[in-house]
RNA sequence: GGAUCUUUGGCAGAGUUGGUCGAAUGCACCGGUCUUGAAAACCGGCGAGGGUUAUACCUCCCAGAGUUCGAAUCUCUGAGGGUCCA
């Protein structure tokens, strides 16, 4: 959630910045109003109920000395009436605010540029240059049913489309990357964890999936529990609601999970193989720092995302999203892509991001910041999609007869 | 699924004949005295959110609803945890 005092404070700063994330003025103005309204129906709540408690004490006094107290009553049961009204107020007050608070994305950073989609985003650079092919590469779908590791009808009967199975070695690569993926992560400093893919409302509420996102989740009907879309949901709420102590800053985990997500709104896009798929394996990084530290581990997961791919032998490059592809907790994203030969283009593999201290105020994650409590910077990033590396490996690693090698890294991982 | 108990501040743990309890106490933590330094001892501070220049004031004792002038304390519902039964 943005900052109401910053809000409140620095009107025109804060209503710039989110112009530059398309959202409109009005709206802001708007939420300013609201928190202004919010606050004058606190207070006159607030002075109903000072009388009232007092006159509560009061009226134990009375007891006690044994005085009348009928025309204390009165008094008291008067106010009553203005109380509730005066709470119903301040309630409706607060509803509006926070629906329309909960709704509006984060601040992009200052650096971040602008652009309306991924067109406008700017590369920083590459990594390892792409294999020169002596014929013509195949994409992934097709190698992957050549070889028998992925079946994309099963997944269907099974399920529904944009499901798959794997079989064989697709099976064990899935299983060797995460692995490989997971040791990675956990030698650069960051702490294993596992974690529930079941979450509750208030989770997804603290990351920013909800309340305006619902559209892509997978809900369990009878229950208000959705399936995650992504590992961040778990792992940045391990922490919500506390306050922690400095000394324990940064907090660095790396978690394994399925992620589910519907993918309302991308009908026809991807529909052939699995790079856009309703269910798929990741592994994430997510960390909890101080805000002076923030920017230097958001380097540090992005080098290790990157450097996966580079221990896998996998060219890639580093994007950095601009204003209009940035995601709604993001103050700041770079996505890194991965050659995809087959398809003769670079496809996102990961995204790393910094929310600054958006999902912080959701959550309400705090740190002890010398006498006072602050909010923390959260931050998350893949490392990696495990299904697209997979892919990655199958295009780039493929042999004129439509076999593929394997990354000597994951052999070890494999039993071979 | 049934019965029963339980849910308090970072942790542990008082508080259940409703009233000045935001909450004893211990530990942890922070500051000070003492010490060459540390430990111990002693003194002081120490939950969170809102609000204020600062006070005042408001809210929070799992969540929600209720009874009452007044609830951590009583009632109901729900959630989490324990034990027993099936």
């Amino acid at each position: 959630m943005i900052d109401l005092k910053l809000l409140q404070k620095d009107f025109d700063a804060m209503s710039a910045k989110l112009s530059r994330k398309k959202v409109d003025t009005s709206l802001i103005a708007d939420l300013k109003k609201k928190n202004e309204e919010l606050k004058k129906a606190k207070t006159e709540f607030e002075t109903l109920q000072a009388m009232q408690n007092s006159m509560s004490r009061e009226f134990g006094i009375y007891k006690k000395e044994g005085r009348d107290v009928s025309e204390l009553k009165e008094k008291v049961d008067a106010n009553k009436i203005n109380i509730a009204a005066a709470l119903e107020m301040q309630r409706e007050r607060q509803e509006e605010l926070e629906t329309l608070a909960m709704s509006i994305p984060n601040m992009p950073d200052d650096n971040v540029p602008d652009g309306a989609d991924e067109n406008d985003n700017i590369e920083i650079k590459k990594v390892l240059a792409p294999r020169e092919f002596t014929f013509t590469p195949k994409e992934h779908w097709e190698l992957a049913e050549q070889n028998g590791w992925i079946d994309f009808e099963r997944g269907v009967k099974l399920a529904t489309s944009r499901f798959s199975v794997s079989f064989g070695m697709g099976a064990k690569l899935e299983r060797a990357l995460i692995n490989f993926m997971l040791n990675f992560n956990s030698k650069r400093g960051f702490e294993e964890v596992s974690v529930p893919v079941i979450v509750n409302r208030n989770a997804l509420k603290g990351t920013g999936q909800l309340p305006k996102f619902e559209d892509d989740l997978y809900k369990i009907d009878s229950q208000e529990l959705f399936l995650i879309p992504t590992a961040e949901v778990p792992v940045t709420n391990l922490f919500a609601d506390e306050i922690l102590e400095e000394s324990q800053l940064p907090i660095k985990m790396t978690a394994y999970t399925p992620c589910f997500r519907k993918e309302a709104g991308a009908a026809g896009r991807d529909t052939r193989g699995m790079i856009r798929q309703h269910q798929f394996h990741k592994v994430e990084l997510v960390a909890i720092t101080t805000p002076q530290t923030s920017d230097k581990v958001f380097d540090e997961m992005l080098a290790c995302a990157s450097d996966i791919l580079t221990a896998l032998e996998l060219p890639h490059r580093l994007v950095t999203l601009c204003t209009g592809d940035l995601g709604f907790s993001a103050a700041r994203t770079v996505d890194i892509e991965v050659w995809l030969p087959g398809q003769n283009t670079y496809r996102e593999i990961s995204s790393v991001s910094n929310t600054r201290d958006f999902q912080a105020r959701r959550a309400k994650i705090r740190y002890k910041d010398g006498d006072k409590n602050s909010m923390v910077h959260t931050l998350n990033g893949s490392s990696l999609a495990v299904g697209r590396t997979l892919v990655a490996i199958m295009e780039n690693f493929q042999n004129e007869d439509g076999t593929i090698t394997i990354p000597k890294v994951l052999e070890p991982y494999l039993g071979i």
